[in-house]
DNA sequence: AATGAATGAGCCTTCATTCAT
DNA sequence: GATGAATGAAGGCTCATTCAT
């Protein structure tokens, strides 16, 4: 279930174990491109940008990583270490599936809330289901996926149905596009909405919300169905 | 209530009425840059790529439209006429609130049925939220504002607390929300559930669903707060 | 003496006697093109910006003008009736030569004096010397060449000596450099010199110290040529 | 007093100290493009030619030096140490003024005689004249002004008024625009009078005539200034 | 281990001009 | 008598990339 480590792509210098330690011009590249693709998606990124931020030649790019998509390629990477396994943990952790959704929830949103980290990993996936990067497909097959999948067992246990019932799939559907929309939308939204502050409480009580919108019908699913099969029991 | 038609920018020469007409090179450029627009969004979007694929020279965006922004502007003034005003007019509809949002839902996901058009309408407004255009400010005031003030305004009806109330906000952004999925993220959605086909009968399973869903908790709330509101009366 | 007619070149409509009336398409185009070309010369001043501050369409100057060359040909034939022609008035005025002097001077410094008309005549030349245009020849030889052999012959009939001893030349040079400086110099004197505002009785006592500038030479010579004359004479 | 040097601008690299030698490409762009500037000034100069002509890259322009305007103001700075510090010496020599004025006038005139270097200095003076770039006050400022003022200076000690006195800025204008004539109307002069040659011995005694020309004034005023003083005088 | 220099392709825009009406 | 539409060429600039050192 553990997402692949992305190949290495034409970088004519191989990676070395200790290369994405701060100091390192490398390491100082790495974390800037992640700034930067973060805040205008892997086309609208410059390498000049992201070197010139960094404090490093132009062609220090090329060098340790090939080319824009290389480097690209390895933020990616990251992103799975940084992003992926934090909220594939509270997935998998043994609780009530009604926990572990109010868990996902907060989780998800928390990282929108104004002063937390900057929230890169999220921004590179908007920019990417907006443009898709030749790398697309990788970011599907590694992160989305696994992801998706997980969330599917977990309401399909929630509900009594199977992982991929088409039901199944539609409350995962509803449960997501209500997460989805503040962290898509974020901007729309507070222009849009003076009052969404977004302090840690605010969250709090949004996170609260889709908990109770999406459980009203997910129990009453439940409930339905535990119906279904004590009658269709012995 | 009605959205204002985007002003006029830069272009050379006022456009006539019956300027869009698909055979004129004007009519055909502005159809060719909704598309390319919508693919790749306002910035990475080529004023060459737009009149190379409507047979037109280069020089004849910057003669009809003024500029690249001036394009996309008129295109965004189309986008107001064949998309948001069949919208609006669903939600003014007399009927009961219950059939409008069913409607509402209906309408728009049956936007992204059926290949035909790739629904380029929003797909435009996904790479604005991404990457906003400088027209981005006036694409939410004559766009997205009107619309959502509209929406809140029905599902605050619906269940009997005034728009701007925080509540109504939230259960509008859960009803929304799941709609969003379907529509920014369908490219994700094809590969990652293969028996996602759009057809019309799909789309139509998909939209009774996300009514189900959605009304299971709002008429929940409608039923308290009738109660609270007894029992605050007379 | 009279400059000649600056030949019709390529457009493609004959130029009719009333053409130039102040009413008309062609006459208002005149009259920009004359505006623009002294501001901005004959290489940098538009087709577009003529045409439209005339309120006339961007094809108008290709229609009555054959083409930009054309319409700069004509805007040059109307400098010498309304330019040359007054110089070369008092030029040939039945005067003493000191007199003349004087007055050529006043007229020349006049032109630049702020309210007056805007002076576009000289601020072609100045672009046409800078820049030169494709006429640039025909503008010398209709206009600066009969009015430069005209004070030529004043000069030395002033000092006594032939129009073209390389004295006299020099002479006439020292006089016409001093009013160019002016001329040619006026946005770097009005800000280098602050105190320079160009009223008429600034303006006025610039052209006298000029006027006693130069005769304090030309006397001095005039004094020393009779001298010469008179002990090789009878 | 003296002139500052013009600061960097927008260039990408700090130049090096030996950076305008000849065989680089940067020498070479900076040497063609003071060439080609003074051919057609700042507008009308196209980086496409300044490239081609020193058989560069076009991006080459950009990279060494910004954008346009980084490369003219580069060509700028250059003008002054080649041709305003030399003046500059001759204006500050201890010397009788008499004596410096000769030399002033030599030097200036020596730029234009013998068609070797066509004096690209003065052209791009000319051309900034008559359609200033935008680094137009920064050329007054850093070359006209400073030089003006020692000028004026000059001709205040020697017919012994203030520098700023009226009467002195008229004199050093009547002498300044003898020379100007011929270094700005140097393409008119050579048509109009067939006996130009511009050979040392002629730019000599053209030279000489403005000392004769000015000092014939000159030493008037001087006179009757003394009787002035003298008089008001103990 | 890294970089300064250079490059070809492509960007948006503006130009003077032409042509059909 | 005049114009709206269209065009090829050229403008300045930025891009990711390469290469010699």
């Amino acid at each position: 279930m553990k997402p692949q480590i992305l190949q290495e792509r034409r970088s004519r210098k191989p990676r070395a174990g200790h290369a994405s330690a701060a100091g390192s011009t490398r390491g100082k590249l790495l974390e800037t491109a992640a700034q930067v693709f973060s805040e205008r998606g892997y086309h609208a990124a410059t390498v000049r940008e992201i070197a010139k931020r960094s404090g490093a030649n132009i062609a220090a790019v090329n060098y340790h990583f090939g080319d824009k998509l290389g480097l690209y390629s390895e933020v990616l990477h990251h992103m799975i270490a940084a992003r992926v396994e934090p909220l594939q943990a509270v997935l998998e952790q043994n609780a009530p599936p009604e926990e572990i959704l109010r868990q996902v929830i907060k989780t998800r949103l928390q990282g929108i809330s104004t002063g937390a980290l900057p929230d890169w990993h999220l921004r590179i996936m908007i920019h990417e289901f907006a443009q898709p990067s030749p790398l697309m497909s990788r970011v599907v097959k590694e992160i989305s996926r696994p992801l998706y999948m997980r969330f599917l067992e977990l309401t399909g246990k929630f509900i009594g149905l199977p992982p991929d019932d088409e039901t199944t799939r539609l409350c995962a559907h509803s449960v997501v596009g209500q997460i989805l929309l503040y962290v898509t939308q974020a901007p729309l939204l507070l222009q849009i909405w003076p009052d969404l502050k977004m302090t840690p409480e605010q969250v709090d009580r949004i996170a609260d919300h889709i908990v109770n919108f999406s459980l009203a019908y997910l129990r009453e699913l439940r409930a339905n169905q535990r119906t279904v099969r004590n009658k269709s029991g012995p």
